[in-house]
DNA sequence: CGCCAGATCCACT
DNA sequence: GTGGATCTGGCGG
């Protein structure tokens, strides 16, 4: 194993967003590794994107992204729902990658566990609110260093994953967002998954 | 299957 | 007071 370092993150959000495609995200339960192939995400740039956070500026809830890049930004929608993303860029510059789906390699049965519905494997984590029950990840992992394994929550190496098996498109549930931001291609996927 | 409404609460206006 | 980077179950075709 090896943890991304955070010069990996100190990058805008597109490449990181790219690059964490095949990545392996890692939770610690109680002594045990949690963890899936990153499948899914999305790049948030600066306060200049009208989808991002930031565009409403520096607030209490969106200053973890005017910090240092590689911490967790963990926030809370849809009264319900938790949503993990990596911080990117430099200090001052703020820009997170939503993780979006992933695909799970190890500790599928605490996931199951973590997660009420009996679907298949694949429905466990493959929504970004689906993952973030599935990892027991809640608003105790904001802001916690994703460059380090000490609270539970990091990013190591995965599998690399070539620009033809990479999809783009518009960002997901954006509705009241305006044009370009709504429709801008920063959402990746790998398509088929990655069974080889 | 696809569509739709309900759930539920916090940050920001 | 408003609406959201969503998910789920129920209902109809």
């Amino acid at each position: 194993m090896s943890i991304l370092e955070r010069d990996f993150y100190n990058r805008p959000a597109l490449d990181v967003a790219r690059d964490l495609l095949g990545c392996r995200l890692v939770r610690r339960m109680d002594g045990q590794r949690l963890a899936g192939l990153i499948l899914e995400t999305e790049a948030y740039q600066g306060e200049e994107d009208l989808g991002c956070h930031a565009a409403a500026g520096k607030t209490p809830r969106t200053s973890v992204m005017y910090g240092p890049p590689g911490h967790a930004y963990v926030y809370f929608t849809y009264g319900m729902h938790w949503m993990l993303n990596a911080v990117t860029d430099q200090q001052d510059v703020p820009a997170a990658v939503l993780i979006r789906a992933i695909q799970p390699v190890e500790g599928e049965g605490l996931m199951a566990l973590n997660r009420s519905t009996n679907a298949g494997q694949r429905g466990w984590t493959d929504g970004p609110a689906k993952l973030t029950q599935a990892l027991a990840i809640d608003k105790s992992l904001n802001k916690v260093d994703l460059c380090s394994a000490a609270d539970g929550l990091w990013i190591e190496t995965g599998i690399p994953v070539p620009d033809s098996r990479v999809e783009r498109s518009g960002r997901i549930g954006l509705n009241s967002v305006p044009e370009p931001w709504r429709s801008i291609p920063w959402r990746f996927n790998v398509s088929g998954g990655l069974n080889d």
